[in-house]
DNA sequence: CCGCGTCATTGATGATCGTCAATCGGTCGC
DNA sequence: GCGACCGATTGACGATCATCAATGACGCGG
């Protein structure tokens, strides 16, 4: 929290990737936003950089809002969500290890982003980061490539609430959990019995998420479990026995092998 | 299975921009995403970006194809849509003028995009398009700011189809129309009657795009009609009595002071 | 160990919507 | 002008969901 950075970059050479020092927010895990930087920016990065732990419901932004601060997931969940006037709450994203939150070069963010469960995260001072980002047309593309992640992910969301029974979504929403988050520690493959999958969320966020009430979201579930498709370990665990079933319902029709092409294809520019 | 939009709305939106054949897309229109950009970057866009028309349902970019081309909109209305396994499409996005398509950097792009009237749009061949990116930080935060806009409109339509009920759907669906568009021809201000409103698209992308049909869009249209909220000129056409009750019902919270203030401040980084 | 609160689940009922079918209105080709 | 056609509209009915209410499961503090 007090953590000085104004000793600037020289400092941080051991703060850097690799370090093992708690106070830098690289070198843990493989999915994170600026993985592909180079040493320099990681640098200049991990000096302005504070890791933040949050707990379950901390508001982190509050909508409408300028908030002073850009940063990135490193484990939890957040939700994004918007409260409207009738004070019915709709949840437009979930942010998981990896994602970005924040907004550079532009005012009031009209979401509020909150901990879905306790939450790790890496904060930059809104006015720094964008400091370095006018001197790094590298850093300005890794943004980019991830706001194009964002606008999948929230285009494939659409698609779920699109779909007309809520059993349906549901199917659709643990697909799209398994994709988006497969590379994640939630998720365990164990090829007799299924796949895995720890739901991070309540049911009123799910609810919430995909346009419904949680009883619909309750009747979903024990529905899919009547139906084979799926087994109800604890609400917030379950095994998936037919991925496939699951999408077709859904309607989602990008097979992984689209998705992870689209990923190495993203990763190969960023390299490049 | 021929479908589209009736025929009488194009001849509502054709001839408005007349036959004049110009070799560069730039100096019409205050609403292009160019506009702030150094003469010398136009200029060089100029020399490599083409004009064309298209007629309405021709198919500009098919899903899961990598597209050659980026480009924005001059004039008309695009769908980006999404085909599902069973059939059945879903709109995740309407292109008007001003708004960008294609992606750079990237691969496949996983929505087709189609003409959902006539027309007129500025496209750039990628690669040539990327090779200006490279050199241009400045075009680079253009396309990041336009993400930015692409991002808000996805998770607003997010908060339309959250609604329960199809009547709140199709409230903020012209509440959405008119906030983005409002700066377009496609609507006049008549102090005594109302605000008019006329809508590019079909019964069907309309039902495609909030996740009902046509039933339903057409009972909700005269709903609001006997609720003395809207006026119903033609299927195409309307009057808005009552924004604020729309946006009520629809939940849409933001007012359109914040959406001004939000432009303002991106135009204001634009340009700095 | 008990009591309390929170959340998930289940049941019952009215509201809304999807579906099928019929009708209306306008356009276009002839 | 006539007729075929397409889209919008309207009606009727069954499916699905939101709502209200009650119950069950679980964790936490006393």
């Amino acid at each position: 929290m007090m953590r000085g950075a104004a000793s600037g970059m020289d400092k941080s050479l051991d703060d850097r990737v690799g370090g093992d020092r708690k106070v830098t927010c690289f070198g843990r895990s493989e999915s994170l936003p600026f993985q592909t930087l180079s040493p320099e920016l990681l640098v200049a990065l991990g000096a302005i950089g504070r890791p933040k732990t949050l707990a379950c419901d901390e508001v982190l932004v509050a909508a409408g809002e300028q908030p002073g601060i850009v940063g990135f997931v490193m484990d939890g969940v957040l939700r994004m969500e918007k409260t409207l006037i009738d004070g019915q709450r709709q949840i437009v994203g979930l942010l998981v290890a990896g994602d970005m939150f924040g907004r550079v070069f532009d005012g009031a963010f009209p979401f509020s982003v909150e901990a879905a469960t306790e939450c790790e995260i890496c904060s930059f001072p809104k006015t720094r980061f964008e400091t370095l980002l006018e001197g790094s047309p590298e850093l300005e593309r890794v943004l980019l490539l991830n706001q194009l992640n964002e606008l999948d992910s929230a285009r494939e969301w659409l698609g779920l609430l699109a779909n007309h029974r809520t059993i349906d979504k549901v199917a659709g929403f643990l697909v799209f959990l398994h994709r988006r988050w497969a590379h994640l520690a939630e998720t365990r493959k164990q090829p007799e019995l299924g796949t895995l999958i720890d739901l991070p969320i309540s049911r009123l966020d799910m609810a919430e998420a995909l346009g419904t009430r949680t009883e619909g979201i309750s009747r979903a579930f024990h529905a899919l479990q009547d139906r084979k498709l799926i087994t109800i370990v604890t609400p917030y665990r379950f095994v998936i026995h037919d991925f496939d079933e699951l999408e077709r319902m859904s309607g989602l029709s990008e097979s992984e092998s689209e998705i992870d092409a689209r990923a190495a294809m993203r990763a190969a520019h960023t390299l490049r």
